[in-house]
DNA sequence: CGCCTGACATGAA
DNA sequence: ATTCATGCCAGGC
């Protein structure tokens, strides 16, 4: 089967060093998904819950959580971002943390 | 088989 | 900086 584009999303997510944070498109990217940045999405929102991958790391392009602000989801992110030392500020996560290079 | 939706990205007004 | 519209891919109905 071709499960070969999800594996290579899961290397990639386990490869994000902690602090850092990426977005989906650049996961699609270095993931070899060309415009795949929504099925790396789609992905993470099958992973299973008793993951352990990082996702927590991925972001949207502009630097902001893709969930609405608010919602559990969000806050959890938020938390969990929160203690690999990436402040958000005003929904949106420090630049600092951004760049990450594979 | 066609239409709609969704953890996105990008460009233009 | 904000909002709208379009493109892409996969799944669900």
């Amino acid at each position: 089967m071709d499960n070969e584009p999800k594996e290579k999303i899961y290397s990639t997510l386990m490869a994000i060093p902690r602090g850092r944070v990426t977005s989906y498109g650049k996961v699609a990217e270095y993931a070899q998904l060309p415009h795949g940045a929504r099925l790396v999405g789609r992905i993470l929102s099958q992973l299973p819950k008793d993951t352990t991958l990082p996702w927590h790391r991925v972001l949207k392009a502009n630097g902001q959580i893709a969930f609405p602000p608010g919602s559990a989801a969000y806050t959890r992110q938020k938390k969990l971002l929160e203690l690999e030392d990436i402040i958000i500020r005003n929904g949106r996560v420090k630049l600092s943390a951004f760049r990450w290079q594979p």
